[in-house]
DNA sequence: CATGAATGAGGCTTCATTCAT
DNA sequence: GATGAATGAAGCCTCATTCAT
């Protein structure tokens, strides 16, 4: 991946104080991805991870109300970074189907580590964003964070890739339901693929994930 | 649906004490799946159920050693009683493909209440298992519980409905990833038509879902 | 004082579980009575209380919502304490005026203690509610508490005393008025007498509030 | 009212640094009034007013202490300004019922909004005396505070009004005890005709409570 | 077997204050 | 002199669980 001098921006209605704005805020998220991932997100509280990073409870919370804000916060990080290389993988490239087909490898191979962004594993990130994320909009109030803008970064990597599929296919009815449904599937395969194998097909081949959801979408929308 | 003199079995691993042997088990039941949906699951404690069908919270302990257990429970009723209800729906049925439709039906449409089982709101199950279900089997002992067997009821559902799709096309590599990708699919799609309906496309048609769901299927597999 | 075989009851409304139904119930009033008198209503906590008495802080919980729910407590039971001596000492008396008078002077001379409640030190408590009953109804959910009931005991009071006064001259205009002025201030005249002795006239006479609220009462009324 | 121009000038013990010699101070003055009415005493805090007039916390500490003294700083602001309105309301005229009536009335009848003290809302205010100011001298540390001069301007007062009745009637015993009864009784009715109606006889007239205790106080001293 | 009381541990958050710039 | 960042301590409350009856 190209080396570019970028940060990935971050609504400032996700953070009470910007993380990447100093040193603790950048360990609050380096060390947080290590944690949820440790314990998981439930039994992840802000003391444990102060105490992990040497730094007073109370100094976290002026960065993230609460827990909840966090993990809002990590998942919008994840998809801004998806977007940000769905952009790269697609620049300058003509052909409608190859764009596509970068961007659903993106969405549905395994995740590599980017040096772009020192502080944050992706990798580890990314078991987040497949165990947790559905935690971060199932919860009760996701009406009134989905007006606030929680969800935004999501919205636009299934715009944007709806768009690339009405571009394949202009008269294709479920681009945005085929896209979510891709995206998800995909993340749940990696995870039985890891726990609960008999819930998948994936002994064989290690790309069988990701040939899967290229057939399914190509069919579908051919 | 027929009314049959039936009942869901529960594997005897998921309780301490079996819920539907008492009316203090059924009124866990009944009303946990209410007060779930109230509060969401991370604000729902064996306290505030007590409260609410007002027994004291050592007396829940009897059934369940702890919330989570609880949530499996459910999860495990619910799968349960799909098992049942494509059972019943393709009996007698000689037409693989039609067996295997209304299979599909029954995974991608909308949830109705069911009489026979006089303490349960599927309904409202059904929301819980759509907002909160991941919650189950995401958690850090994945891995244990599943040797435990608690998600033996889902996989028998995945199970069945592959068999089916091989009965259309023996051939077709992917029947599991391809029936797990459409039940959560379409479980999330109503939650998206609900609370978030720019990821989905749902306006005009309220079989949308399901429609979608039946094509992606039957393109891919024939 | 007569030795009855009696207990003040408090509407249930002001506790969760009743103090006096156990021994750590009756151990919370006795103690917070002395600990508020101790450090002030501001710094009284659970916390330290609960270390006073040697119980964990959550059995407390069980008593009391917060600190501002006992306190309400011990304001009704204060007053109703009040109410039952008023009735003692206006029994069986016949003139008017005797009664009122009898009634006045328990309102306005100071605190004695009364041994038929051996777990509440009422001359503590006195001190408590000169010093801290405002902010019993100084809340700014005065109107909510107030219709749940949270006042009875001292409007009780009031309302007797006022039928008293209308007994004794029954066109005047500001029974409440009047009583509530002479309660609140004889308790602000002894809490003067004893911190701010420029605010008032008590050097001479141990009896001159008492005498004051006395010519106040039946100048003005008769 | 005369617009003179005129500064209420409070003791420089009740401040670390002038309130009203810079922006930043009359801005702490006009928004604790506000915030402390919007949420009371007990839950105002000096971040609260921080955020509510865009300055840092640590700017208000510069100013006051902390929070007590701040409260202490609006009561002596009230009872100077009160004793200028007496001063002016009082200024020649000879007969001294008529001046004692007319301190009385100041005393006793709602507030209304004086311009000639632009960054003070003395509706508010009075508000906040009759809610909060008991909190101001009913703390702990009453009789160390009552040394430092915390509570002289309330005391001029009384001191002034007390002349006032020794003017009409030189024998009269009690001249302290009738002023702060009649002055924290008003206070209280005005109150209680507002939150807990029951307590009081408001009900017909507006001018009810200044009346009650102009009669009060002459049939006393008469 | 069912109950109700009791509790230790810890979660979440705010406070009041200090310090370095 | 004003600011803004940082923080230790504590407040308030709930949780999950155990125990005695």
């Amino acid at each position: 991946m190209i080396d570019l001098n970028i940060n990935i921006t971050i609504n400032s209605v996700l953070y009470t104080k910007d993380p990447d704005s100093s040193d603790l805020g950048r360990n609050i998220i380096t060390y947080s991805i290590e944690l949820i991932n440790e314990i998981g997100f439930e039994k992840f509280t802000f003391k444990k991870l102060s105490q992990k990073i040497n730094s007073p409870e109370s100094s976290v919370y002026r960065y993230f109300n609460n827990k909840h804000m966090l993990l809002i916060y990590l998942t919008s990080w994840y998809w801004s970074w998806t977007v940000y290389k769905i952009a790269l993988a697609t620049l300058n490239i003509k052909s409608s189907e190859e764009k596509l087909k970068n961007a659903i490898d993106i969405l549905t191979k395994p995740i590599l580590i980017d040096n772009s962004f020192s502080y944050v594993n992706e990798v580890l990130l990314n078991k987040i964003i497949i165990t947790e994320s559905v935690k971060a909009y199932h919860s009760i109030d996701v009406d009134i964070e989905n007006k606030k803008g929680y969800f935004e970064s999501y919205k636009d990597v299934i715009n944007r890739v709806s768009t690339l599929i009405l571009e394949v296919n202009p008269t294709f009815e479920y681009p945005h339901m085929l896209i979510t449904t891709v995206i998800e599937g995909a993340q749940q395969q990696h995870y039985y693929s890891e726990h609960l194998p008999s819930l998948t097909d994936t002994k064989k081949n290690k790309d069988s994930i990701s040939n899967f959801y290229n057939k399914l979408i190509f069919k579908l929308i051919s």
